[in-house]
DNA sequence: GTTTTATATCTACAGATGTAGTTTCATAGC
DNA sequence: GCTATGAAACTACATCTGTAGATATAAAAC
């Protein structure tokens, strides 16, 4: 399934925040810039459409959305797929760039030194 | 700047192997998949009026094109923005994600811890 | 000098995307 | 029951994107 960057935002509000309805999802995406609520509603329209949501029930005719897959489900191709378009699917550059241009804190580095040490560990073991 | 997927794409062949001409460009993308010439040139042509390509010199009628804009020019903010997409702006996830979702060898998990260890004392310095 | 060939240029189009106005209509409030 | 309100549904549109056919033309080949 692939979303464009305002389906992605809007289906963010919802992992985020769980079900809602149109009217709710507008007022957060506004409180970010201005927006129209048809505008919203036709990005909702177009997840429904692409079965990305669902209608869970209704209040009077107001319709109850909720996602209907993960952020995960989707995260992965994309990051796999972005990794594959900048740094032909190598995750050493990857790294080198994120460690040169993105700003981190040493407790930043500590953590990752952790999760690395945790996945060498998990490697080893498989190796055998 | 912002480039669609296949101007990226074309981008690329530029930083790869240098100055190019439209039929040369035509002939690295088509290896890989069947494309029209016309269409690589399109794209040829709008990467020049967003003067991310610009004309060196010509050969008869045929141009010589060469990468106005770096790679890494381009690169840092659209690592930036997905970064900022997808997790928040927030190193931490990703590094998760990748460790989890893509694959790495050993060897991977060392140069990462190196260079790693690298900014660690880089950052240590600084806040002297 | 004419023909052939290759390249540039021009034109076109369908589908995706962000954007929002307009219309319909169910329900809440009186 | 009538009216007002708010939400859904519908329609519209400019721009971007990938795609490529058609046309013009300079240079190469003969």
């Amino acid at each position: 399934m692939k979303l464009s960057d305002f389906e992605f935002e809007v289906m963010q509000v919802f992992w985020d925040q769980g079900s809602l309805t149109a009217p709710e999802v507008h007022k957060v995406i506004a409180e970010q810039r201005k927006v129209a609520y048809s505008t919203v509603k036709t990005i909702i329209d177009r997840l429904e459409e692409k079965q990305a949501l669902v209608r869970e029930r209704t209040y009077g005719r107001t319709i109850l959305y909720g996602a209907a897959v993960t952020r995960e489900s989707l995260s992965k191709p994309m990051v796999h797929s972005f990794i594959g378009k900048l740094f032909g699917g190598n995750v050493r550059p990857l790294f080198n760039h994120v460690l040169k241009e993105e700003s981190m804190s040493l407790e930043d580095v500590a953590y990752l030194q952790e999760i690395l040490d945790q996945k060498r560990r998990k490697l080893e073991e498989e190796k055998e």
